[in-house]
DNA sequence: GTGTTCGGTCAACGCGTGTAGAGTGAACGT
DNA sequence: ACGTTCACTCTACACGCGTTGACCGAACAC
Protein backbone atom coordinates (compact mmCIF):
# COMPACT_ATOMS: atom_id res chain seq x y z
CA UNK A 1 0.00 0.00 0.00
CA UNK A 2 2.70 2.31 0.95
CA UNK A 3 5.55 0.42 -1.02
CA UNK A 4 4.62 0.17 -4.80
CA UNK A 5 8.14 0.02 -6.40
CA UNK A 6 6.83 -1.96 -9.64
CA UNK A 7 5.70 -4.73 -7.88
CA UNK A 8 4.92 -7.49 -10.80
CA UNK A 9 1.59 -9.38 -11.16
CA UNK A 10 2.16 -12.29 -9.83
CA UNK A 11 4.10 -11.19 -6.70
CA UNK A 12 1.17 -9.01 -5.49
CA UNK A 13 -1.16 -11.74 -6.12
CA UNK A 14 1.19 -13.71 -3.74
CA UNK A 15 0.85 -11.41 -1.26
CA UNK A 16 -2.41 -10.29 -1.04
CA UNK A 17 -3.34 -14.28 -1.01
CA UNK A 18 -0.59 -14.21 1.77
CA UNK A 19 -2.47 -11.01 3.91
CA UNK A 20 -5.71 -12.81 3.59
CA UNK A 21 -4.90 -15.99 4.56
CA UNK A 22 -3.10 -14.28 7.64
CA UNK A 23 -5.67 -12.16 8.97
CA UNK A 24 -7.78 -15.29 8.54
CA UNK A 25 -5.87 -17.26 10.68
CA UNK A 26 -5.52 -14.66 13.37
CA UNK A 27 -9.42 -13.88 13.42
CA UNK A 28 -10.85 -17.75 12.67
CA UNK A 29 -8.22 -18.19 15.32
CA UNK A 30 -9.34 -15.84 18.00
CA UNK A 31 -13.06 -15.52 16.89
CA UNK A 32 -13.99 -19.41 15.30
CA UNK A 33 -15.98 -19.75 12.13
CA UNK A 34 -19.42 -18.22 13.08
CA UNK A 35 -18.25 -14.65 14.59
CA UNK A 36 -14.97 -14.65 11.77
CA UNK A 37 -16.60 -12.27 8.48
CA UNK A 38 -15.31 -11.85 5.08
CA UNK A 39 -15.75 -8.20 5.43
CA UNK A 40 -13.22 -8.00 8.53
CA UNK A 41 -10.42 -10.31 7.26
CA UNK A 42 -10.31 -8.24 4.38
CA UNK A 43 -10.63 -5.44 6.33
CA UNK A 44 -7.91 -6.44 8.84
CA UNK A 45 -6.01 -7.69 4.99
CA UNK A 46 -6.30 -4.07 3.79
CA UNK A 47 -8.36 -5.13 0.97
CA UNK A 48 -11.60 -4.79 -0.32
CA UNK A 49 -13.97 -7.92 0.93
CA UNK A 50 -15.24 -9.23 -2.73
CA UNK A 51 -11.41 -9.85 -3.77
CA UNK A 52 -11.51 -12.83 -1.25
CA UNK A 53 -14.58 -14.30 -2.82
CA UNK A 54 -12.51 -14.04 -6.38
CA UNK A 55 -9.55 -15.27 -4.86
CA UNK A 56 -11.16 -17.89 -2.67
CA UNK A 57 -14.17 -18.82 -4.39
CA UNK A 58 -16.71 -18.70 0.13
CA UNK A 59 -16.22 -18.76 3.19
CA UNK A 60 -15.14 -22.61 3.50
CA UNK A 61 -13.08 -22.53 1.49
CA UNK A 62 -11.43 -19.40 2.91
CA UNK A 63 -11.58 -21.32 6.01
CA UNK A 64 -9.72 -24.53 4.87
CA UNK A 65 -7.00 -22.83 3.30
CA UNK A 66 -6.51 -21.04 6.59
CA UNK A 67 -6.77 -23.84 9.02
CA UNK A 68 -5.15 -26.75 6.40
CA UNK A 69 -1.45 -25.65 7.59
CA UNK A 70 -0.21 -25.85 11.24
CA UNK A 71 -1.39 -29.94 12.16
CA UNK A 72 1.26 -32.03 11.36
CA UNK A 73 2.25 -35.10 13.37
CA UNK A 74 5.52 -36.50 11.67
CA UNK A 75 8.42 -37.91 14.18
CA UNK A 76 5.34 -39.90 16.36
CA UNK A 77 5.34 -43.17 13.93
CA UNK A 78 8.89 -44.23 14.82
CA UNK A 79 9.04 -43.73 18.40
CA UNK A 80 9.06 -46.79 20.93
CA UNK A 81 6.49 -46.91 23.56
CA UNK A 82 8.34 -44.88 25.97
CA UNK A 83 9.09 -42.28 24.08
CA UNK A 84 5.90 -42.00 22.64
CA UNK A 85 3.89 -40.37 25.57
CA UNK A 86 6.19 -37.32 25.60
CA UNK A 87 6.28 -37.44 22.32
CA UNK A 88 2.48 -37.25 21.91
CA UNK A 89 2.64 -34.44 24.60
CA UNK A 90 5.31 -32.27 22.97
CA UNK A 91 3.40 -33.02 19.59
CA UNK A 92 0.49 -30.33 19.70
CA UNK A 93 1.94 -28.13 22.18
CA UNK A 94 4.50 -27.53 19.26
CA UNK A 95 2.04 -26.12 16.64
CA UNK A 96 1.08 -23.91 19.48
CA UNK A 97 4.67 -22.46 20.51
CA UNK A 98 5.90 -21.85 16.94
CA UNK A 99 4.49 -18.45 15.74
CA UNK A 100 4.50 -19.61 12.52
CA UNK A 101 2.20 -22.36 12.68
CA UNK A 102 -0.16 -21.56 15.86
CA UNK A 103 -2.70 -19.52 13.21
CA UNK A 104 -3.98 -22.52 11.57
CA UNK A 105 -4.00 -25.15 14.41
CA UNK A 106 -5.96 -22.68 17.15
CA UNK A 107 -7.97 -21.66 13.66
CA UNK A 108 -9.43 -25.20 13.73
CA UNK A 109 -9.73 -26.12 17.35
CA UNK A 110 -11.39 -22.91 17.82
CA UNK A 111 -13.92 -23.90 15.69
CA UNK A 112 -13.97 -27.54 16.43
CA UNK A 113 -16.83 -28.04 18.59
CA UNK A 114 -19.45 -25.65 16.59
CA UNK A 115 -18.50 -25.99 13.07
CA UNK A 116 -19.05 -30.01 11.76
CA UNK A 117 -16.55 -29.48 8.69
CA UNK A 118 -13.95 -28.21 11.23
CA UNK A 119 -15.14 -30.98 13.48
CA UNK A 120 -14.58 -33.45 10.88
CA UNK A 121 -11.48 -32.89 9.61
CA UNK A 122 -9.91 -32.65 13.63
CA UNK A 123 -11.60 -35.95 13.76
CA UNK A 124 -10.81 -37.62 10.52
CA UNK A 125 -7.43 -36.28 9.78
CA UNK A 126 -5.93 -35.46 12.90
CA UNK A 127 -7.19 -37.25 15.44
CA UNK A 128 -7.59 -40.34 14.15
CA UNK A 129 -4.60 -40.85 11.94
CA UNK A 130 -2.19 -40.29 15.19
CA UNK A 131 -4.38 -42.00 17.27
CA UNK A 132 -3.55 -45.16 14.24
CA UNK A 133 0.26 -44.44 15.10
CA UNK A 134 -0.47 -44.41 18.96
CA UNK A 135 -2.29 -47.46 19.06
CA UNK A 136 0.49 -49.80 16.49
CA UNK A 137 3.03 -49.13 18.70
CA UNK A 138 1.84 -49.60 22.47
CA UNK A 139 -0.14 -53.40 21.86
CA UNK A 140 -3.01 -54.80 24.19
CA UNK A 141 -6.16 -55.24 23.38
CA UNK A 142 -7.53 -52.14 24.26
CA UNK A 143 -4.11 -50.11 22.01
CA UNK A 144 -7.25 -47.93 20.59
CA UNK A 145 -8.96 -46.73 23.34
CA UNK A 146 -5.65 -46.08 25.26
CA UNK A 147 -4.64 -43.88 22.23
CA UNK A 148 -7.98 -42.26 21.90
CA UNK A 149 -7.46 -41.53 25.64
CA UNK A 150 -4.28 -40.34 25.32
CA UNK A 151 -4.92 -38.13 22.38
CA UNK A 152 -7.90 -36.77 24.26
CA UNK A 153 -5.66 -35.84 27.31
CA UNK A 154 -3.25 -33.97 25.10
CA UNK A 155 -6.48 -31.98 22.81
CA UNK A 156 -7.91 -31.06 26.40
CA UNK A 157 -4.96 -29.41 27.58
CA UNK A 158 -4.27 -27.73 24.93
CA UNK A 159 -7.28 -26.57 24.75
CA UNK A 160 -7.72 -25.47 28.39
CA UNK A 161 -4.23 -23.47 28.21
CA UNK A 162 -4.18 -22.03 24.35
CA UNK A 163 -7.72 -21.22 23.94
CA UNK A 164 -10.26 -21.10 27.11
CA UNK A 165 -6.52 -20.07 28.60
CA UNK A 166 -7.31 -21.63 32.18
CA UNK A 167 -5.42 -19.07 34.28
CA UNK A 168 -3.09 -21.59 35.70
CA UNK A 169 -2.26 -23.51 32.93
CA UNK A 170 -1.54 -20.68 30.65
CA UNK A 171 0.80 -18.93 33.00
CA UNK A 172 2.68 -22.53 33.38
CA UNK A 173 5.94 -23.40 31.74
CA UNK A 174 5.12 -25.89 28.73
CA UNK A 175 8.46 -27.76 30.25
CA UNK A 176 6.22 -27.65 33.90
CA UNK A 177 3.19 -28.64 32.10
CA UNK A 178 5.16 -31.66 30.38
CA UNK A 179 6.83 -32.51 33.46
CA UNK A 180 3.31 -33.34 34.90
CA UNK A 181 1.37 -34.02 32.05
CA UNK A 182 4.34 -37.28 30.92
CA UNK A 183 3.87 -39.17 33.30
CA UNK A 184 0.07 -39.19 33.15
CA UNK A 185 0.12 -40.27 29.52
CA UNK A 186 2.71 -42.73 30.42
CA UNK A 187 0.15 -44.10 32.65
CA UNK A 188 -2.28 -44.51 29.64
CA UNK A 189 -0.21 -45.94 27.51
CA UNK A 190 1.86 -49.04 29.80
CA UNK A 191 -1.12 -50.24 32.32
CA UNK A 192 -2.13 -52.50 29.68
CA UNK A 193 -0.39 -55.29 27.84
CA UNK B 1 -51.51 -28.18 21.48
CA UNK B 2 -53.60 -30.77 20.86
CA UNK B 3 -54.18 -31.30 24.89
CA UNK B 4 -56.28 -28.46 26.14
CA UNK B 5 -58.53 -29.21 29.14
CA UNK B 6 -58.51 -26.20 31.20
CA UNK B 7 -55.32 -25.47 32.36
CA UNK B 8 -54.69 -22.93 34.37
CA UNK B 9 -52.89 -20.02 33.31
CA UNK B 10 -49.39 -20.30 35.42
CA UNK B 11 -49.29 -24.15 34.15
CA UNK B 12 -49.11 -23.07 31.13
CA UNK B 13 -46.59 -20.30 31.09
CA UNK B 14 -44.50 -23.02 33.37
CA UNK B 15 -44.98 -25.31 30.31
CA UNK B 16 -43.86 -23.39 27.55
CA UNK B 17 -40.97 -21.97 29.65
CA UNK B 18 -39.95 -25.64 30.14
CA UNK B 19 -40.72 -26.14 26.56
CA UNK B 20 -38.18 -23.64 25.31
CA UNK B 21 -35.37 -23.68 27.55
CA UNK B 22 -35.59 -27.70 26.91
CA UNK B 23 -35.33 -26.70 23.02
CA UNK B 24 -33.01 -23.98 23.55
CA UNK B 25 -30.62 -26.45 25.91
CA UNK B 26 -31.17 -29.38 22.64
CA UNK B 27 -30.16 -26.73 19.77
CA UNK B 28 -27.22 -24.70 22.04
CA UNK B 29 -25.66 -28.30 22.68
CA UNK B 30 -25.90 -29.54 19.50
CA UNK B 31 -25.13 -26.72 17.17
CA UNK B 32 -23.54 -24.10 19.73
CA UNK B 33 -24.55 -20.11 20.38
CA UNK B 34 -23.96 -18.49 16.81
CA UNK B 35 -26.04 -21.22 14.73
CA UNK B 36 -28.62 -21.29 17.68
CA UNK B 37 -31.64 -18.71 16.16
CA UNK B 38 -34.25 -17.75 18.45
CA UNK B 39 -36.43 -18.42 15.91
CA UNK B 40 -35.12 -22.00 15.48
CA UNK B 41 -35.51 -22.71 19.68
CA UNK B 42 -39.34 -21.29 19.33
CA UNK B 43 -40.23 -23.45 16.00
CA UNK B 44 -39.24 -26.19 17.96
CA UNK B 45 -40.98 -25.30 21.25
CA UNK B 46 -44.06 -24.46 18.83
CA UNK B 47 -44.59 -20.85 19.71
CA UNK B 48 -44.10 -17.66 18.36
CA UNK B 49 -40.20 -16.00 18.58
CA UNK B 50 -41.65 -12.91 20.32
CA UNK B 51 -42.45 -14.91 23.04
CA UNK B 52 -39.13 -15.91 23.61
CA UNK B 53 -37.99 -12.62 24.07
CA UNK B 54 -40.27 -11.85 26.09
CA UNK B 55 -40.14 -14.42 28.15
CA UNK B 56 -36.09 -14.74 28.91
CA UNK B 57 -35.41 -10.59 27.57
CA UNK B 58 -32.47 -11.52 24.60
CA UNK B 59 -30.66 -14.73 23.28
CA UNK B 60 -27.92 -14.26 25.88
CA UNK B 61 -30.88 -14.60 29.32
CA UNK B 62 -31.38 -17.61 26.98
CA UNK B 63 -28.72 -19.00 26.74
CA UNK B 64 -27.72 -18.26 30.52
CA UNK B 65 -30.77 -20.24 31.18
CA UNK B 66 -30.09 -23.57 28.97
CA UNK B 67 -26.67 -23.79 30.09
CA UNK B 68 -27.28 -22.85 34.31
CA UNK B 69 -28.03 -26.50 35.25
CA UNK B 70 -25.77 -29.10 34.53
CA UNK B 71 -22.18 -28.42 36.13
CA UNK B 72 -22.06 -29.68 39.66
CA UNK B 73 -19.44 -30.49 41.01
CA UNK B 74 -20.56 -31.54 44.79
CA UNK B 75 -19.18 -34.46 46.49
CA UNK B 76 -15.55 -33.69 45.06
CA UNK B 77 -14.40 -31.46 48.02
CA UNK B 78 -14.74 -33.97 50.90
CA UNK B 79 -12.20 -36.88 48.90
CA UNK B 80 -8.92 -37.99 50.25
CA UNK B 81 -5.97 -37.81 47.48
CA UNK B 82 -6.68 -41.17 46.54
CA UNK B 83 -10.24 -41.00 45.88
CA UNK B 84 -10.00 -37.87 43.85
CA UNK B 85 -8.47 -39.09 40.96
CA UNK B 86 -11.63 -40.80 39.74
CA UNK B 87 -14.06 -38.45 41.54
CA UNK B 88 -12.87 -35.92 39.20
CA UNK B 89 -13.36 -38.73 36.09
CA UNK B 90 -16.47 -39.40 36.72
CA UNK B 91 -17.94 -35.69 37.83
CA UNK B 92 -18.06 -34.15 34.62
CA UNK B 93 -19.21 -37.30 33.24
CA UNK B 94 -21.96 -37.47 35.52
CA UNK B 95 -23.25 -34.57 33.41
CA UNK B 96 -23.17 -36.40 30.84
CA UNK B 97 -24.65 -39.33 30.93
CA UNK B 98 -27.46 -38.09 33.10
CA UNK B 99 -29.91 -37.29 30.39
CA UNK B 100 -31.54 -34.80 32.77
CA UNK B 101 -28.65 -32.67 32.75
CA UNK B 102 -26.74 -33.38 29.66
CA UNK B 103 -28.44 -30.84 28.04
CA UNK B 104 -27.24 -27.55 30.19
CA UNK B 105 -23.43 -29.40 30.18
CA UNK B 106 -23.41 -30.13 26.51
CA UNK B 107 -24.72 -26.51 25.86
CA UNK B 108 -22.48 -24.75 27.74
CA UNK B 109 -19.37 -26.93 26.33
CA UNK B 110 -20.11 -26.77 22.69
CA UNK B 111 -19.78 -22.50 23.20
CA UNK B 112 -17.26 -22.59 25.41
CA UNK B 113 -14.44 -21.69 22.48
CA UNK B 114 -16.45 -19.83 20.65
CA UNK B 115 -18.96 -17.63 22.75
CA UNK B 116 -16.70 -15.62 25.21
CA UNK B 117 -19.47 -15.47 28.02
CA UNK B 118 -19.86 -19.01 27.58
CA UNK B 119 -15.76 -19.82 27.84
CA UNK B 120 -15.60 -17.32 31.31
CA UNK B 121 -18.36 -19.40 32.59
CA UNK B 122 -16.81 -22.63 32.06
CA UNK B 123 -13.39 -21.07 33.37
CA UNK B 124 -14.53 -19.11 36.55
CA UNK B 125 -17.46 -20.73 38.12
CA UNK B 126 -16.17 -24.68 37.11
CA UNK B 127 -12.93 -24.96 36.39
CA UNK B 128 -11.88 -22.65 38.79
CA UNK B 129 -13.60 -23.97 41.75
CA UNK B 130 -12.69 -27.73 40.67
CA UNK B 131 -9.19 -26.99 40.64
CA UNK B 132 -9.25 -25.30 44.15
CA UNK B 133 -10.99 -27.95 45.42
CA UNK B 134 -8.49 -30.51 44.12
CA UNK B 135 -5.27 -27.85 44.32
CA UNK B 136 -6.57 -28.03 48.60
CA UNK B 137 -6.73 -31.73 48.59
CA UNK B 138 -3.27 -32.81 46.71
CA UNK B 139 -0.12 -30.32 48.48
CA UNK B 140 2.93 -30.14 46.89
CA UNK B 141 4.59 -26.95 45.05
CA UNK B 142 2.38 -27.67 42.03
CA UNK B 143 -0.61 -28.66 43.36
CA UNK B 144 -2.59 -25.91 41.26
CA UNK B 145 -0.92 -26.79 38.53
CA UNK B 146 -1.05 -30.26 38.79
CA UNK B 147 -5.14 -29.80 39.63
CA UNK B 148 -5.09 -27.63 36.41
CA UNK B 149 -3.78 -30.60 34.47
CA UNK B 150 -6.00 -33.19 35.67
CA UNK B 151 -8.93 -30.94 35.10
CA UNK B 152 -8.07 -30.50 31.48
CA UNK B 153 -7.54 -33.91 30.88
CA UNK B 154 -11.10 -34.62 32.07
CA UNK B 155 -12.15 -32.33 30.18
CA UNK B 156 -10.51 -33.40 26.86
CA UNK B 157 -11.84 -36.38 27.28
CA UNK B 158 -15.51 -35.50 28.04
CA UNK B 159 -14.98 -33.32 24.39
CA UNK B 160 -13.80 -36.00 22.29
CA UNK B 161 -16.18 -38.11 24.03
CA UNK B 162 -18.95 -36.56 23.59
CA UNK B 163 -18.85 -32.96 21.78
CA UNK B 164 -16.55 -34.51 19.06
CA UNK B 165 -17.78 -37.75 19.06
CA UNK B 166 -14.27 -39.56 18.03
CA UNK B 167 -15.54 -42.60 16.88
CA UNK B 168 -13.57 -45.16 19.43
CA UNK B 169 -14.28 -42.67 22.67
CA UNK B 170 -17.88 -43.04 21.76
CA UNK B 171 -18.26 -46.38 21.30
CA UNK B 172 -16.46 -47.15 24.15
CA UNK B 173 -18.56 -48.33 27.76
CA UNK B 174 -17.71 -45.60 30.11
CA UNK B 175 -16.25 -47.93 32.70
CA UNK B 176 -13.84 -48.54 30.13
CA UNK B 177 -12.87 -45.20 29.84
CA UNK B 178 -12.44 -44.81 33.19
CA UNK B 179 -10.48 -47.57 33.80
CA UNK B 180 -7.77 -45.86 31.67
CA UNK B 181 -8.23 -42.16 32.42
CA UNK B 182 -8.47 -43.37 36.49
CA UNK B 183 -4.39 -44.01 36.42
CA UNK B 184 -3.51 -41.73 34.47
CA UNK B 185 -5.06 -38.82 36.59
CA UNK B 186 -3.71 -40.54 39.84
CA UNK B 187 -0.24 -40.04 38.13
CA UNK B 188 -0.74 -36.52 38.16
CA UNK B 189 -1.66 -35.99 41.89
CA UNK B 190 0.59 -38.51 42.85
CA UNK B 191 4.02 -37.85 41.32
CA UNK B 192 5.04 -34.73 43.12
CA UNK B 193 4.53 -34.32 46.42
C1' DG C 1 -71.22 -9.96 34.40
C1' DT C 2 -67.51 -6.91 33.69
C1' DG C 3 -63.12 -4.91 33.52
C1' DT C 4 -58.35 -6.35 33.88
C1' DT C 5 -54.46 -9.12 33.52
C1' DC C 6 -51.51 -11.77 30.76
C1' DG C 7 -49.98 -15.77 27.66
C1' DG C 8 -49.51 -15.64 23.10
C1' DT C 9 -49.41 -14.07 17.97
C1' DC C 10 -48.42 -10.98 13.99
C1' DA C 11 -46.05 -7.92 11.12
C1' DA C 12 -42.22 -5.28 10.72
C1' DC C 13 -37.76 -2.72 11.74
C1' DG C 14 -32.71 -2.30 11.06
C1' DC C 15 -28.61 -4.64 10.51
C1' DG C 16 -24.88 -7.60 9.13
C1' DT C 17 -24.00 -11.28 6.45
C1' DG C 18 -22.31 -14.23 2.17
C1' DT C 19 -22.27 -13.52 -2.40
C1' DA C 20 -22.64 -11.81 -7.56
C1' DG C 21 -21.57 -8.88 -11.49
C1' DA C 22 -20.09 -4.86 -13.78
C1' DG C 23 -16.40 -1.82 -14.04
C1' DT C 24 -11.26 0.24 -13.75
C1' DG C 25 -6.52 0.90 -14.33
C1' DA C 26 -2.05 -0.85 -14.33
C1' DA C 27 1.07 -4.76 -15.60
C1' DC C 28 1.62 -7.73 -19.31
C1' DG C 29 2.66 -10.30 -24.13
C1' DT C 30 3.53 -9.15 -28.68
C1' DA D 1 2.63 1.03 -29.31
C1' DC D 2 -1.46 -1.64 -28.45
C1' DG D 3 -4.78 -4.90 -27.21
C1' DT D 4 -5.31 -8.18 -23.52
C1' DT D 5 -5.05 -9.94 -19.15
C1' DC D 6 -5.87 -9.65 -14.42
C1' DA D 7 -5.64 -7.86 -9.60
C1' DC D 8 -8.74 -5.16 -7.57
C1' DT D 9 -12.87 -2.05 -6.36
C1' DC D 10 -17.77 -0.51 -6.20
C1' DT D 11 -22.51 -1.26 -5.83
C1' DA D 12 -26.08 -4.06 -4.81
C1' DC D 13 -28.99 -8.12 -3.94
C1' DA D 14 -31.34 -11.49 -1.02
C1' DC D 15 -31.47 -13.49 3.26
C1' DG D 16 -31.62 -14.55 8.17
C1' DC D 17 -30.89 -12.60 12.34
C1' DG D 18 -32.21 -10.30 17.14
C1' DT D 19 -35.50 -7.41 18.56
C1' DT D 20 -39.85 -4.42 19.01
C1' DG D 21 -44.58 -2.77 19.65
C1' DA D 22 -49.33 -3.27 18.51
C1' DC D 23 -52.81 -6.47 18.85
C1' DC D 24 -56.03 -10.66 20.30
C1' DG D 25 -58.49 -13.84 23.18
C1' DA D 26 -58.98 -16.53 27.15
C1' DA D 27 -58.18 -16.98 32.19
C1' DC D 28 -58.60 -14.22 36.10
C1' DA D 29 -60.36 -10.99 40.27
C1' DC D 30 -64.32 -8.85 41.95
Amino acid sequence: MVEDERISRADRRRRTEEAIVTAARRQFGELGYERTSIRGVAAEAGIDPALVMQLFGNKEALFSAAASAGVGLEALTGATTSELARAAAAHLFADFEDAERRGGAEALLRSCLTHPAAGAVLRDQVMAPTQAAVAATIGGDDAELRAAVLNACTLGVTIARYLLEDPVLAAADRTDVERILGPALEAIVSTGA
